[in-house]
DNA sequence: GTCTATATCAGGATAGAC
DNA sequence: GTCTATCCTGATATAGAC
């Protein structure tokens, strides 16, 4: 995979993987702030001087993780809209999607959706505004020019479709929820598509 | 206001009430760990040897003020309990309750909904499981046992019910929405109630 | 590119006067 | 109860050998 200039991604190394699969961990477990760089050197058998030689601080590893990440979602989402035509069917197939993900991959959700980036990424957009859930957004928009969606203010559609479901996430991730969240895909999908279908 | 043993909090001062209210704002808009100590005198004019006079610790501040919020969140919920009958209408106030709060104190409702009070308040509950929210679950389950809401997984059902207004309610926060709240109050909950009425 | 050892400093917490 | 001055830990980041 190649680095791109905007993202200033640090190239992939074993090293650096190490170090990415470590702090993922350790940021979601305990928190940015809670870990240190000793920390994420036991963790990822890496060298502080190694770190260092592959991100230029702390701060740039977590910048490194979150791009990696959203570029992940948003390419997922794409092969979405193109695997399906509708915004019925294109809606449900992001939310099994998300719910899979939770299951198989915990931290990658909890570091996408539950972490106050900004708090240490000082010029970090809110996750809301990043393009994965711009995505989302559309595939609604898109649903309701095409008659599929009720007539309404379109990010409170959004918000009624995803809204459940995220929650479902966020109380998964909690501990508050020991079903698999897969198991409620068709009663969740069922309330979001009646909150808004005509 | 009486202190109680088991939230362990400061009896409410002058200088209590400046910290925390001081606090509040700090802990919301860069983050408890971005916040010194010097940075909670500045913003409350209260002094270093006052505030660990008052508060045990920094993590004693964060620990109070959750406990305080967490305190009005619960008898505002029961207010409305009383006041209301059905699950409809309890469902529809605590929406337009949190749509308000959000309007008028933004910073609570940051504090509450948003920050991972685990990362700095170690042996914190997740939110999800503070008594506000069991209540929010509580209406939506009794309004299942009355027939006001069809028979389903009871979380799922809560999920549906308030999943969109959180939803609205981050992206009103996190500076994606301009208009106020409380104007998308009857459209969000015309699909809130549609998507589990029976 | 990787490692160890270390410089540097911010900030949480305390001492002790008033 | 309130204040100022200060201590001291722990974490980031660097130096420099290999």
């Amino acid at each position: 995979m190649e680095t791109t200039a905007e993202t200033q991604r640090t190239r992939a190394t074993p090293a650096t993987e190490q170090v990415l699969g470590a702090a993922l961990n350790l940021f979601t477990e305990q928190g940015y702030f809670n870990t240190s760089i000793p920390d994420i050197v036991k963790a990822s058998s890496v060298s502080t001087g190694s770190i260092y030689h592959h991100f230029r601080d702390k701060e740039g590893i977590a910048r490194s993780l979150y791009a990696t990440l959203v570029e992940r979602m948003e390419s997922k989402f794409s092969e979405i809209e193109a695997a399906h035509a509708t915004a019925h069917d294109r809606c449900r197939a992001v939310i099994a999607l998300l719910f899979d993900l939770t299951e198989q991959e915990p931290a990658v959700m909890r570091f996408m959706l539950f972490s106050r980036h900004r708090e240490f990424i000082p010029d970090q957009k809110p996750v809301c505004s990043s393009r994965p859930f711009v995505q989302m957004r559309e595939m609604v928009a898109v649903g309701m020019k095409g008659g599929e969606v009720r007539e309404m203010t379109p990010i409170v559609a959004a918000s009624a479709v995803f809204g459940g479901a995220l929650r479902l996430i966020q109380l998964r991730l909690d501990g508050v929820l020991d079903t698999p969240l897969p198991e409620y895909l068709d009663e969740i999908w069922q309330c979001a598509w009646r909150s808004v279908a005509v």
